[in-house]
DNA sequence: ATTGATGTTGTCGG
DNA sequence: GCCGACAACATCAA
């Protein structure tokens, strides 16, 4: 499920912990989702910690804690990646965990889970002044002003022989871009997906990259809400005229053309798109 | 029973 | 060493 404006609306489920401290960590060590940390150091050092803040990043959350009072410069840092079917709740207290519940930070007031059933997903846990590197690494946002034109030009020179739908699944230059929102983009930029990258025109670059941001930015807004409001659910307000509602299942028809769209696999994933707008060529 | 799913990573061949 | 294709990972729902 989870990708840019997706993971922003789970994080800011967790965000109502807030300026609250862990009284315990529930979790199943053990499990995959614990591969890249250890799950008795996460728990001993979150344990009494407060929750300050949290923030996104491609497809990651890091959720920032303040000791319990010793080293008063450190942090303790989460690290949370949503995989394929990953989620965020925030249950009452008392809230008993349910199946693929792998992690709960259990708060006075709530607590809060992290499910993910297929466990593609994972944690991290990093103890320092300074968010950990595999934070500060993550590629540059596509709305920040690193993200230029020049810079997708570049990009796609050097990935010239691969379809473009595959190369806006790289998370090295287009981070937080998923599957569907990938096709999305094309769809609007109509480009064919299976066009290799270093085919496009001048003018259809410039265009990939403005709707990049478009549907970055609209995405951020209907699916995680702007300023403080949080949709009840994650597609409640996305308009029928994406390309979104369309692309799941056979036999969808394209919201602008009216005509009948195509799926078929590209760059080893479903894609979705319209032929009567998007040509080869 | 079979198939596919909103993601990443390691491996292999060119 | 870089690029591109593909299998693998684990589970559920249609």
């Amino acid at each position: 499920m989870p990708e840019l404006a997706e993971v922003e609306f789970f994080r800011k489920r967790w965000s109502a912990g807030h300026g609250a401290k862990v009284l315990a960590v529930r979790l199943h060590a053990g499990k995959k989702i614990f591969r890249d940390c250890d799950p008795a150091q996460l728990t001993r050092h979150l344990t009494g910690a407060k929750l300050l803040s949290s923030t996104t990043a491609a497809k990651q959350m890091l959720f920032e804690f303040s000791g319990t009072g010793l080293p008063r410069a450190e942090s303790r840092w989460l690290g949370v990646h949503l995989g394929m079917t990953g989620e965020l709740r925030v249950e009452p207290p008392g809230y008993e965990a349910a199946a693929h519940d792998h992690l709960i930070l259990v708060q006075r007031e709530r607590l809060l889970v992290f499910k993910d059933p297929r466990m593609f997903g994972g944690v991290r846990f990093h103890h320092g002044k300074t968010a950990p590197v595999w934070w500060t690494r993550i590629a540059p946002a596509i709305l920040s002003p690193a993200f230029t034109v020049e810079v997708v030009a570049a990009f796609l020179q050097r990935r010239a022989r691969a379809p473009i739908k595959a190369v806006l699944l790289m998370q090295e230059r287009f981070p937080g871009i998923g599957n569907w929102m990938a096709d999305e983009v094309l769809w609007r930029a109509a480009i064919h997906p299976q066009r290799p990258a270093g085919s496009l025109s001048v003018a259809e670059v410039r265009t990939l990259h403005r709707e990049c941001r478009k549907v970055c930015r609209l995405a951020l807004d209907t699916i995680a809400g702007e300023g403080d409001y949080l949709p009840p659910d994650l597609n409640a307000h996305i308009p029928k005229s994406w390309l979104f509602w369309h692309r799941w299942s056979d036999g969808g028809r394209c919201p602008r053309t009216k005509q009948p769209l195509v799926r078929e696999e590209v760059g080893g994933r479903t894609t979705c798109w319209s032929p009567a707008r998007q040509k080869r060529g």
